[in-house]
DNA sequence: CTTATTTAGTTCGATATCGCACTAAATGGA
DNA sequence: TCCATTTAGTGCGATATCGAACTAAATAAG
């Protein structure tokens, strides 16, 4: 199925060749991330966990799905799979009838760690010295961009 | 929903914001595209009927799978929606009696202008030339990054 | 030539995601 | 206070995508 690597055009002005790099690099990157990961844990998973780990950690489901920029109905399904999975757990929030409370597990703390040491492993092989700093050249400019895309939304 | 908008971190190492960067830019960018599309033709469609239209008139369905990064699964879907749609059409292949051959249709060439017209729009509202010039200024780096992913699949 | 292997495409079942509509709870305005 | 509006979460149906298993056709090996 690699033998009709085609490369991307060049005729289509920055902005296209741009967005169609941004695709193809976050599409094999989010394969080399979901090989490293179990059965059943999708990356969108992965995500989420990670998110509740550096900055979410007691967040509302609404929450969380604001900053995975998914819908309610998506995160609600999600957090119905890791809780299956005894990664998080979900309570009431006892100051809104309405809302939830997700928190991070131990099992889902490991599961983390574990999937961060495989996936760097992974990155550290594939990637060299040059590449990272290709990737540290493009930050500030990346950065950038997506700020202004972000203004664009709602 | 978008009252909770989060930086992304900054503690992680230049490899994985950049992947987050990567990421948050093309699901932006592709709600983008997607809002431009007529009702019940998703982006990823959009991206077979340019491809067809730019390289790959008359290539198998196979071709096109491996083009777009999907499974073989996904482009049989996918060609059958366009179809439907009259966007593509779709013959036997005379001279190999497994394959078939994939044709852009005249409606299929003017859905594609009047996309590209409206998205181009779309993101001339949005960008600013120092937008533009940002992203000139990654394509290189983007590219060599992309080139050492591709190498490592398969 | 015969058989084994590869290749193209489909079918089937599963999962991720979305939009829409709904309920329940909180909030704001009169 | 009372009602309208907003917000949190869920249920339902539809679609995109995948992997595994399958058929048919082409190719390679002997």
């Amino acid at each position: 199925m690699n033998e009709y690597k085609t490369e991307p055009q060049t005729g289509d002005g920055p902005v296209f060749t741009f967005f169609n790099e941004v695709g193809i690099i976050n599409q094999l990157s989010t394969a080399m991330l979901a090989q490293v990961l179990p059965d059943g844990v999708h990356p969108s998973h992965f995500a989420i966990v990670n998110h509740l780990f550096r900055v979410g950690n007691g967040w509302p489901p609404a929450r969380i799905a604001a900053a995975m920029q998914v819908t309610k109905t998506t995160i609600s399904h999600s957090l119905k799979v890791l809780e299956d999975k005894g990664l998080i757990q979900i309570a009431p929030n006892p100051d809104d009838g309405r809302a939830k409370q997700v928190f991070l597990t131990d099992r889902g703390r490991v599961f983390r760690g574990q999937a961060i040491l495989k996936a760097q492993k992974k990155f550290r092989d594939v990637l060299r010295p040059e590449d990272v700093e290709a990737m540290t050249r493009c930050l500030k400019d990346l950065q950038s961009v997506r700020r202004r895309l972000d203004e664009m939304r709602g």
